[in-house]
DNA sequence: CGTGTTTGACCAGCGC
DNA sequence: GCGCTGGTCAAACACG
């Protein structure tokens, strides 16, 4: 797959280590030039709320995936394209989204392949196991090649949700993790509920924090 | 005993 | 068609 060697070109400009506070972010956006309009709104919509998680992880960089764009070649190797943020999430407030209504031009082109939307993020973490707030399972662990490090798989444990995430160590600087989340929850955590909102155009919930608001400290 | 993790086997997709 | 690779399954195991 050519999936791992794409991969790096992520990551070309690294935030410097303890630069969490402003969160340099980097969106993969195809090749696309706009990428700047969507990282700005994107870390506008997101500050306010990883303050708390900032304080555990380094968060670096992130890389969005949708399906989006079939066919153009894209951070992944499954043909699904990268970035979507929408423009109601950042509108609206709150929300980490991948924006289905974005996905105008998407779908016809691969229709054989479910597309499901991902989100993949680097941070600057002791532990590869970030606390999300929800509860995750793990199916799965593979060396993967252009690795040195294992990729392990967890799945959402609860009933009827099936989103995934894979978590790996950066094979260029192991001091740094990969997560990358994959679906949309159907359901919302109880301790996300405070910062959680929910899309109105499709009825998802998007994590946006991770602890209510009294139990920060 | 229930729940979650580990780990080898298996399967499917892709490139050659 | 074959081999490689990533992703998933499921039985065995560990732990509270």
């Amino acid at each position: 797959m050519a999936a791992v060697g794409a991969l790096p070109v992520l990551y070309h400009h690294p935030a410097p280590a303890g630069d969490a506070a402003s969160m340099s972010s980097y969106f993969s956006h195809g090749g696309s030039s706009t990428t700047s309009s969507s990282a700005s709104s994107f870390s506008a919509a997101l500050a306010p709320t990883t303050t708390a998680l900032a304080e555990q992880f380094d968060i670096s960089e992130f890389l969005f995936d949708d399906a989006r764009a079939a066919g153009a070649p894209g951070v992944f190797a499954d043909g699904a394209a990268p970035v979507v943020v929408s423009d109601a999430a950042a509108a609206g407030g709150g929300a980490i989204s991948a924006a289905a209504g974005s996905a105008a031009a998407a779908a016809e082109a691969v229709p054989e392949r479910p597309r499901t939307e991902r989100i993949a993020f680097r941070t600057r973490s002791e532990i590869e196991i970030l606390d999300d707030g929800y509860k995750w399972r793990k199916y799965g662990k593979k060396s993967v090649k252009n690795s040195p490090n294992p990729r392990n798989y967890y799945r959402c444990s609860t009933e009827g949700c099936n989103v995934k995430k894979r978590v790996e160590r950066d094979k260029d600087d192991p001091s740094y993790v990969v997560t990358t989340y994959e679906g949309t929850h159907n359901h919302v955590s109880p301790s996300t509920v405070y910062y959680a909102s929910q899309d109105a155009a499709s009825g998802r919930f998007f994590v946006a924090g991770t602890q209510p608001p009294g139990s920060l400290n």
